[in-house]
DNA sequence: CTGAAAGCGCTAACAA
DNA sequence: TTGTTAGCGCTTTCAG
């Protein structure tokens, strides 16, 4: 457990010039870099981060807020934020909210106490009145969540976008009976893939049945199955379903099973997130994919650049939609 | 941005006064307490864990390291870690390894500069000689899975006895051609649940047939349905698969449906670890509960023990064997 | 009950 | 090329 200081008794130097070697500086000439080197060495001297950061005023971590961690969604953005964060040697907190502004706020107060330097959302239930406020003095970055217009940098895909193709899909395959499972509509992505449902619809004529569009309270397995037993008991029962999640989209197929029908021949079913389970499923989902860790990385770089204090721009990236068992029989 | 400095020259105290209101302490009289907590609010002071943590050479962060974070066995580890941790004002950096040795040091190098104060391990690859080396200055709790005798205190369930009593029940239902679908013999939980196997097979006078023991080497959903593939293939066929893992399992299952067999009538299937999938599959899977998040949160209990000083033991958990339509036609 | 002052381990400005 | 020294923001003796 040594310290700078007897490094450079060791080394005999002063503590300046080890820290210099310490960062790799190259005003030391290479007789004393090494002398501090083996001192180092001898001494099995580890440099104390917490000394580092109090003297940067940083603390090199950056905190990642979700909802909720069992959720598959975010697990490759999550491994596309660690890996960016580490190769620019930042590390990253893990931090579920439950959506919970208790628990957001123990989070919060990590960076206003400076234990963490920037954050990336992902909670699209997050305190956005907070979230706005400390985005005035931290770096902070929404990715693929982001409440519309309230001046923080995001990172995601055009969900209108997705939405349309997903149920243009549907339409192109035969089907003008579609149901959309979606989520609350204070949620802006639920919002934009409602919109893209609606223009699909209305560029094949196709007139919007309201007893076709199911709000569910959670994006969970649970809820795709609720849902679905309501859609399954309407009396024009329709032929095919869009999800807004697959984990919605994997309740559904559950419970179109469990009734006896048939995937896709009785009623087809879209989901979104691309998810791993999504190809584990019996039949294998039909999805729409976000690039997922594409959006991580480009989520930790944009925070990074605004830790450093440079400007940034949101993004948009690209989706693709993979047809798969469950709309092609 | 204000420091102590500015809140102790607004309220007219010193900053040792300012401290021990920040810290609770009831040596201060409540006139100078109120004159400090009003200077606090009117300069939006909020004191900095960088300071704080270096002068007392902590910094109130705890590593969680596992091989993939796209596993949800670990989940509500991970749950119970966080909720015991936060409760005790510590947060958790949680860290994919990859069974990588190269990302391991990265985060070891985290403890060994000071940036956490302790480790919990449930990465079965990890390297144990350098994490026996660490648990010698640092303090580290296994969990989940333990290389035995290595002198680190973990927490974990009797594998052995897990596996017994899932084997047992399939004995118990009829079957006698049981398939053992289990992880490389390196790792200690495989050889317990091999162990498991054995016995039950023993007790019931049933003969071992070396061809029903298959290896994968990884714990997932594609190995699941490669090693299905060939006890598919045997010439006599067991009517029941017993894997390690419910992934494994969940990959097995996919694996009979696509062969056009049925799930429990031809092959009965047991899991293991009771993921949230194992319960959206169909049919519903058997398999063997482990109490996760009690886990989790006796992990860290241990672990927050260990790095105030306190001595610690090992800790043994229940588990409980699930029966569901796997198992049950 | 309160204040002065030392120091946690490090970096960087300045001087030599 | 190297050393001296002043902090980063906090806690905690020790004195009063």
């Amino acid at each position: 457990m040594a310290n700078i200081q007897q490094v450079a008794k060791q080394a005999g130097v002063s503590v300046a010039t080890v820290s210099r070697v310490l960062n790799g500086q190259n005003t030391v000439s290479s007789k004393t870099k090494t002398k501090v080197e083996e001192a180092i060495k001898f001494l099995n001297y580890e440099p104390s981060m917490l000394g580092r950061n109090l003297r940067n005023s940083e603390s090199r971590i950056i905190l990642i807020l979700i909802p909720n961690i069992s959720n598959p969604f975010y697990l490759d953005i999550i491994k596309g934020i660690e890996n960016m964060a580490l190769s620019q040697g930042y590390n990253i907190l893990l931090c579920e909210t439950d959506s919970n502004p208790d628990k957001e706020n123990i989070y919060f107060d990590l960076v206003r106490k400076k234990m963490a330097d920037g954050i990336v959302s992902m909670d699209p239930a997050v305190n956005v009145d907070t979230l706005k406020e400390l985005a005035r003095t931290y770096a902070i970055i929404q990715c693929s969540e982001y409440g519309g217009g309230i001046g923080i940098p995001y990172v995601t895909i055009d969900s209108e976008e997705a939405s349309y193709r997903a149920v243009k899909h549907l339409i192109q395959i035969g089907h003008t009976k579609i149901a959309l499972m979606n989520s609350d509509e204070k949620f802006l992505y639920a919002r934009e893939r409602k919109a893209g449902y609606q223009r699909a619809l209305k560029e094949q004529g196709i007139a919007l049945d309201k007893d076709y569009v199911i709000y569910t309270q959670e994006l969970s397995f649970a809820h795709g199955q609720q849902a679905m037993k309501k859609i399954l008991a309407l009396q024009d029962r329709p032929t095919a379903v869009f999800a807004v999640s697959d984990l919605l989209a994997i309740g559904a197929l559950k419970e179109i099973n469990a009734s006896g029908l048939h995937v896709p021949n009785d009623i087809a079913v879209v989901g979104f997130d691309k998810i791993d389970f999504s190809n584990m499923t019996n039949p294998t989902l039909t999805t729409v994919a976000q690039p997922m860790y594409k959006m991580g990385t480009t989520a930790a770089a944009m925070l990074i650049d605004k830790i450093k204090g440079r400007e940034v721009d949101s993004v948009i990236l690209d989706h693709e939609l993979i047809i798969r068992e469950s709309t092609s029989g």
